[in-house]
DNA sequence: AAGACGGGGGC
DNA sequence: GCCCCAGTCTT
């Protein structure tokens, strides 16, 4: 019943079997919106829809699991209710309670963006893509994602999940996260949201669908409502669809850490406010591509200290780096510094490795202890 | 156009 | 180990 415009066969570019991919987009949108009506999950952010928690979940969401986010979210909104609270908030307390999610520059950002809605749209979340991409940290993604879920407008969106669903509809090849498939997906997914009875459902459900039913290594075609329209499984290739075309190697740096302990009290310092780890909170650490041994990183700290031992070392891998902690003790006499005590430690920003390596520090000693990490 | 940016889980 | 994930910003 669909009929082809002209236009399509011309966006589409040089891929016969690309263009017939969403020949019905009516049927895709249908069976999408369908399907996530009735098996779509039942997620915090989907109880109470406000331009407030789509704006919160959809920062959180960027580049993470929807597992890890749900308890961050729940707390998150417990600590800061309304775009208001979040918006007159310290940043440190932001980042505090972005703690262990990741990326912490969306922390960052979703605070700028909440002082920007309060300054510059009354408060409340603005309705429109032109709007919303004008927010720090607010792409083309999210911008759709919040005027279309939070506030039904007819607009696409195209995350990885749905570059990834509409690949394998289509029976292309490439990876998810390439420019140009990506620019390609979201011309298909202009076209579905326009034959969707209801926007908001259908791009939740694409997303939906690719993170569960469609997933990068191993669909479940069985459970696919697109099973029928899916022309990857009609070519029997449903294969691996990649993310990035091209991954990128890790560097290896040796973070030389020494635990200045008094007490109950550790000697605190703050990372710069850009980089790993912006503006969060580490004992004095020295940063070196190399491994220092004890008589090199002495020279190096800022701080006279007394007794620098090494204690053991660990790796922390990020998406760029190998960050090898090597652990030491030392004592000062000095009281210049931030200290923090056991009991304020959690309202410090901290890299989940320097809880860790902080937790140790304030544990009693005892001879019987464990070592949690290799030692060498 | 390519890198940087976290962390945990799947396999 | 490698790769993944409701992306965005910077250079």
């Amino acid at each position: 019943m669909t009929t082809r415009s002209p236009s399509t066969r011309r966006r589409n570019g040089n891929d016969p079997a690309a263009t017939a991919a969403l020949e019905r987009p009516r049927e895709v949108a249908a069976a999408v919106e369908a399907w996530f009506a009735r098996a779509g999950r039942t997620l915090p952010w989907r109880e109470v829809r406000t331009g407030y928690t789509a704006l919160v979940s959809e920062f959180m969401l960027q580049q993470t699991q929807v597992s890890r986010v749900v308890p961050k979210f729940e707390e998150f909104m417990r600590r800061f209710p309304t775009v208001a609270a979040l918006a007159a908030a310290d940043e440190q307390a932001v980042l505090a309670a972005w703690q262990g999610l990741g990326y912490y520059r969306r922390a960052r950002l979703l605070h700028a963006a909440a002082k920007a809605i309060v300054e510059r749209f009354g408060g409340r979340v603005p309705e429109t893509v032109d709007d919303l991409v004008t927010l720090p940290g607010v792409g083309r993604y999210t911008a759709g994602s919040i005027a279309s879920i939070a506030f039904g407008q007819r607009v696409p969106i195209v995350d990885t999940n749905v570059a990834r669903v509409l690949l394998r509809v289509a029976g292309r090849e490439g990876a998810s996260g390439d420019p140009a498939i990506v620019a390609w997906a979201w011309d298909e997914a202009t076209r579905l949201v326009e034959a969707a009875s209801d926007p908001a459902r259908l791009n939740e459900g694409l997303m939906e669908l690719g993170a569960t039913v469609c997933p990068a290594s191993t669909p479940a075609c069985l459970l696919c409502p697109l099973a029928a329209l899916c022309r990857a499984r009609a070519n029997g290739e449903v294969g691996p669809v990649r993310a990035k075309p091209t991954p990128t190697r890790r560097t290896r740096v040796y973070h030389h850490v020494v635990v200045v302990r008094r007490g109950d009290e550790l000697l605190l310092e703050r990372r710069a406010s850009t980089g790993l780890w912006a503006s969060m909170w580490q004992a004095p650490t020295v940063e070196h591509d190399s491994l220092l041994d004890v008589d090199e990183l002495a020279p190096r700290l800022a701080l006279r200290v007394t007794g620098l031992s090494r204690v053991r070392e660990f790796e922390h891998q990020t998406s760029h780096r190998t960050v090898v902690f090597v652990v030491h003790e030392a004592r000062t006499r000095s009281r210049d510094g931030t200290w923090a005590a056991r009991a304020a430690l959690a309202e410090y920003p901290l890299s989940n490795p320097m809880r860790r390596i902080l937790a140790d520090a304030l544990t009693p000693p005892s001879p019987n202890r464990p070592v949690r990490a290799r030692s060498s």
